[in-house]
DNA sequence: CGGATTAAATATAGAGTCTTAATATAAGCA
DNA sequence: TGCTTATATTAAGACTCTATATTTAATCCG
C-alpha cells in the first residue's frame, strides 16, 4: 500500500474556472480594452484571479494585451496597468439574408461589423419564372456568401459561425414545415446543411424573429423591456421579444399572423407594401384623370413606392391611402400590444424608412382601441438591414455563449 | 513575516457547494426517499461529496432519514444504504383564490397537498351593493386563511409564504394599475402587504396566470410545452406559458384580452358563462313558450348554469347556444394559437367541466381558419381549484428557488 | 541623477471544494 | 465463523479562489 497518488481532473473545481473565464470575457465582448482594476470592479473578483484568467484567455486567443497602457487610463502616478483588449477578429461570422427576391451576406467580426457584404438575385422580382428549384437557391446562397468573404479578404478557415435568415417559420432544429407550403420548402431548402460544408457552426431562422434581434442589440441595456417587430413588406410577419429575449419555441411558428384575417379592418396578412400598392390601383382606377402626383403612373405600373414618394408631395389619393395603412397598423398593434403587454412596436423592413409617419399616425389612432399610454409605435431605423444585422447578431451570441471550450479556432 | 495566516471565507468556493446543495435537494424535491447511490447518478457527484450534503440538508431540517433502508432497495446483499427522505412538511405555504364573489384559501405542504381549506363569501353574487371597501377585503381575506389554518392544525408560525390570486392585472412588485380600473383597485387593495404582517415572503398575481401555473404542475415532465389557460366566467383573462415557462413582464398585462373587441365574431371580452347567459335571454325572450328544459327559467332568472343543464338534456335552444360558444371559442383560440404557435389551449374557471363539449367542437370549427392540427382544445380537469391550486404551486417553487440559505425555518 | 511615492504585478500561504482510492462497516449466505 | 457484497467513512491529491506580503515599473521632486 502506498503512493498512488492518482491524477485525474479534480472535478466540478474547473467548472467554477470555466464561468469565471466566460464572466470576464463577457465582461470584455465588444468593449475597449480594460486593466485588471477595472475587471476587479466589474465581476468582484481578486486581482492575482483577474490576471490568470486574462493570460489563459489571451493564450487561447480571445484576448491580446493593449500597449497604450497609461494614455487611457485616468492616473499618472504608479506602475502602468497592463490592460487587455477583447480581440474581435478572434474569427468571424456570416449573416445571410436569403429574402424572396435578393440574397445579401455579410462577413462580420465578433464586434458585429461588416467587413464585407455582397448581394445577388434571386427569383427577381416582377418575373412571372416558378420560384428557383433548391439546388440553385443553395448554390446562390454560397455564391454571395463567398463574394462576402472576398471582399472582406477571408478565407472560409477564418468563419466560426454562419446564421440564415429566411421567409418562413423555421423550427428549433432549422428546418421549415414540409409539404405544407411549397414556398416554405423552396425558401429554406434544408438551409441548416450549408454550415456543415465548411465544418461551421450554423442556424437559420426566421426573417422577422432575426430582424427583431437586430433591434434587440440597439436597445441594449433595457433587458426589461418588451416589443414586436413587423415585418411589412409583401407579407406580414413578426419576431416577438419579451423581456429581452426572443420568444421562440420548438415549431417556430410565433409571430405567423395568418390569424390577422379575423381582424376587423385587417382581414388579411398582406403586408403595408402590398395594400399601398393595392389601394393606389383601386383608387387611380376610380379616379382616371387624378391630377397628383400618383396619377403619373397607371394602374398597372403603380407601386408603394409611387405612394410614399406621392404621398411626400402632398398628393391627396396618396395620403389617403397613407391613413388607411395607418388604421391597418394601428389595429395590428391592438392585437399584439393588448394581448402581449408590450412596451413598443417597430416597423421594419425595406419600406421602414417611408413610414415614419404611418407609425405616428397609428399611434394616434390607436387609443380609440386600446389604453397603452406607454406603447411606442416607430419604423425601425434598420430598414432594410434589420434582418442581416439580426442574422449577424445571433451569429455573434451563438459564438459568445459557446465561447471557453478551447479558443476561437472554430 | 510570519503567521498572520488569515480567516475569513475562501471566496466562491461555497457557492459550488451552494449550487450542489439545491441541486440535490431539487432531486428529492417532492419525490420517494433515495439513496446516495440514486442522487450520484442522479447529479453525477460523488458518493462522498452526495452523503455530505445529505448530512447537511438534513441539518438544516430539509431531509430526514428514513428507516426503511432495505424494504424499498432492489438488492439483498451487501451493507444496507442511507436513505434519506425529502421533508414535505418542513414548512407550509398558503394559496389563496381571491375572486370576485368568494375567497379560498387552502394550506399546503412542501408537496403541494392541502391539508387545510376554507371559503368565505365576499361582494356576494346577485348582491346590487357597491363593492367591498378595501379594509373588508384585507380582513375577509385575513380571516379565510385563519380559517384554512385552524383546519389544518397550523399557526401563523408554520407558513413560510403566501401567495393571492387576483381578478386584476398584477405587475411584478405585486401592485395593479391605480387610478384606471376601480375595480381592479378593489380587487387588489395592496394585497401584497398582507404577508409582511407574519412575516411571511408574499406574491400576488393575476388569476389566469396562476390558473396556467396550475396547468403546468400537472403537465410536468413536458417541459418543452406552450399553451395559454384561459379563465371564462364573466369576463375572459388568458395565462400563457411558452416553452414551459410562464409569461409575465414588468407591467403583468400578459393575457388581458381586451383586444378581443377587434376580432370578428367575438367583438368583446366578456366569458363565456356571461355569453351563455346572455344569449340564454335574448332567446327566451324570443321565444317565450319555449317547451325544452331551458323554457323553465324566466329570462330574467336564467344562468349559465341553467343553460349547460338544459343542453345536457338535449334541449334545442341550449344546443344552439352551446354551438355559439363554441365559435367564439374557436375565434379566440385562433387569435392565441394562431400568433403563438401554441401546442393547447386549456379552458378553465369554474365553468370549464360544463364545457368539454363545447372545447371539443370549437377544436372542429377551428380548421376553418387555421391549419394546426397539432393544436388541443380541452376544458381542464381542474375546474374550478385551477387558481388556488396555482397560487400553492407558486408558493412551493418560491421556497423551492429560494431554499437553500439557512434551512427551512421561514 | 537618485530617492520617495504610487499603483500594479507577482509570489506565497490558507481555506474550501470536489475526486479518488483505501479502509471500515453492516448486512446476507454458506 | 468466514466469505461476499454494497455501502459508509476517511485520508490524500488537485484545483480554485482569497488575502497578504513582496517585487516591479513608472512618475515626481529635490
Amino acid at each position: 500500500m502506498s503512493q498512488t497518488p492518482s491524477p485525474g481532473p479534480a472535478g466540478s473545481s474547473q467548472l467554477i474556472r470555466q464561468l469565471n473565464a466566460q464572466r470576464v470575457l463577457h465582461c470584455m465582448w465588444g468593449r475597449e480594452p480594460s486593466t485588471a482594476t477595472e475587471l476587479m470592479h466589474a465581476t468582484g473578483l481578486t486581482r492575482a484571479t483577474i490576471l490568470t484568467l486574462c493570460r489563459d484567455l489571451t493564450e487561447q486567443g480571445w484576448l491580446q494585451v493593449s500597449e497604450n497602457s497609461r494614455q487611457a487610463g485616468q492616473y499618472t502616478k504608479g506602475r502602468p496597468a497592463l490592460r487587455y483588449a477583447f480581440r474581435e477578429d478572434a474569427c468571424h461570422v456570416i449573416g445571410v439574408d436569403a429574402g424572396l427576391h435578393q440574397v445579401t451576406a455579410a462577413v462580420a467580426n465578433l464586434r458585429g461589423v461588416e467587413i464585407g457584404c455582397a448581394t445577388r438575385p434571386s427569383n427577381p422580382q416582377g418575373s412571372d419564372a416558378p420560384l428557383q428549384p433548391a439546388p440553385e437557391r443553395r448554390r446562390t446562397i454560397l455564391d454571395t456568401i463567398d463574394a462576402a468573404l472576398a471582399q472582406a479578404g477571408l478565407t472560409h478557415a477564418d468563419v466560426a459561425c454562419l446564421v440564415i435568415a429566411v421567409p418562413a417559420p423555421v423550427d428549433c432544429s432549422g428546418h421549415s414545415p414540409k409539404g405544407l407550403n411549397e414556398f416554405w420548402s423552396l425558401m429554406n431548402p434544408e438551409l441548416i446543411t450549408l454550415g456543415a460544408e465548411h465544418g461551421w457552426d450554423c442556424a437559420v431562422d426566421n426573417d422577422a424573429n432575426l430582424a427583431a434581434l437586430a433591434e434587440l442589440d440597439l436597445a441594449s441595456g433595457a433587458a426589461e423591456d418588451s416589443f414586436a417587430v413587423i415585418l411589412s413588406g409583401e407579407r406580414l410577419g413578426a419576431g416577438i421579444v419579451m423581456d429581452g429575449s426572443l420568444l421562440h419555441q420548438s415549431r417556430g411558428g410565433i409571430g405567423e399572423l395568418g390569424m390577422l384575417d379575423l381582424v376587423q379592418g385587417v382581414e388579411s396578412s398582406n403586408g403595408l407594401g402590398w395594400w399601398a400598392r393595392h389601394l393606389a390601383r383601386e383608387a387611380l382606377k376610380q379616379a382616371p384623370g387624378h391630377s397628383g402626383p400618383l396619377g403619373a403612373a397607371t394602374p398597372e405600373e403603380v407601386t408603394s413606392e409611387h405612394v410614399f414618394a406621392a404621398a411626400e408631395q402632398g398628393d391627396r389619393l396618396a395620403l389617403e391611402i397613407m391613413d388607411q395603412l395607418a388604421d391597418r397598423l394601428a389595429r395590428i398593434c391592438v392585437v399584439l400590444a393588448g394581448l402581449l403587454d408590450l412596451d413598443r412596436i417597430l416597423v421594419s423592413g425595406a419600406i421602414a424608412p417611408a413610414l415614419t409617419d404611418v407609425a405616428a399616425r397609428a399611434k394616434h389612432k390607436l387609443t380609440q382601441y386600446l389604453y397603452a399610454p406607454w406603447l411606442r409605435i416607430e419604423a425601425s431605423a434598420l430598414g432594410a438591414d434589420a434582418v442581416r444585422r439580426g442574422a449577424i447578431r445571433l451569429a455573434v451570441d451563438r459564438i459568445k455563449d459557446q465561447a471557453l471550450p478551447g479558443g476561437p479556432a472554430a
